[in-house]
DNA sequence: CGCATTTGACCTGCGC
DNA sequence: GCGCAGGTCAAATGCG
């Protein structure tokens, strides 16, 4: 997981330091575990918008699996005997586990606030500090029943004035509220999120 | 009162 | 086999 955070590194982010920022995006894609040749960001020579996005589904078949992510405590426990011991969690037990796999896409936007509203509810879920950040992460998920999408907002130590959203899996259900041009750039990750394997009309009703 | 956030503990995977 | 880093959960708290 840590492809994208090298690619990261490696993005010059700090494109220009301008102290425009307010509306400026920075967005890059790139697409499975490295193959393949993120747009370039031959842009427009107008640096306001790139875009990451990272589409990695695939290849990690043993390696992560983590869906159903219950396996914690609680959950399975019929019987929440637990009086005085310490919560018997299940040693990862996991029974039949869907290899669902879920697409990540991941870009940066120039942003003073951490919490973009794309237009979907997200609850909070964690927050864990990570080695070469200064700045903590944020896990959000989306608060929809039966929606498993999970996004994790990170701002770089490197330039304060840049957040790292990483979506994970996609939306089962129609946006609640309707963004100005944010609306936008989800509907163009639905459309990335189709191309790894039909790249058909994905674009339902946004609006 | 209901819901979202906060925060510490704990689990899992990977590297050494 | 142990330790580190990352990721998730769950109880408590605060706010609307």
């Amino acid at each position: 997981m840590e492809n994208y955070h090298m690619l990261f590194g490696t993005t010059p982010t700090a494109a220009q330091p301008s102290s425009s920022t307010s509306n400026s995006y920075n967005f890059l894609a790139t697409a499975g575990g490295g193959t393949s040749s993120l747009m370039r960001d031959h842009d427009r020579g107008q640096p306001g918008h790139s875009f990451l996005a990272e589409l990695s589904n695939s290849s990690k078949d043993g390696g992560a699996s983590p869906p159903a992510a219950a396996g914690g405590r609680g959950e399975s426990s019929a019987g929440p005997a637990a009086a005085g011991g310490e919560v018997d969690r299940p040693s990862g037990k996991r029974k039949g586990e869907k290899k669902e796999r879920r697409p990540r896409y991941a870009f940066q936007t120039r942003s003073q606030v951490d919490i973009l509203d794309d237009g979907y509810r997200w609850r909070k879920y964690g927050q864990k500090a990570v080695k070469n950040n200064k700045f903590p992460r944020s896990y959000y998920r989306c608060t929809h029943q039966g929606c498993n999408v999970k996004k994790q907002v990170q701002r770089l130590s490197r330039d304060e004035g840049v957040v790292v959203t990483t979506y994970e899996g996609t939306h089962t259900h129609p946006i609640e509220k309707s963004n100005d041009n944010f609306e936008h750039i989800l509907t163009q990750m639905q459309i990335y999120s189709g191309m790894g394997s039909n790249f058909s009309s994905n674009h339902n009703m946004f609006h």
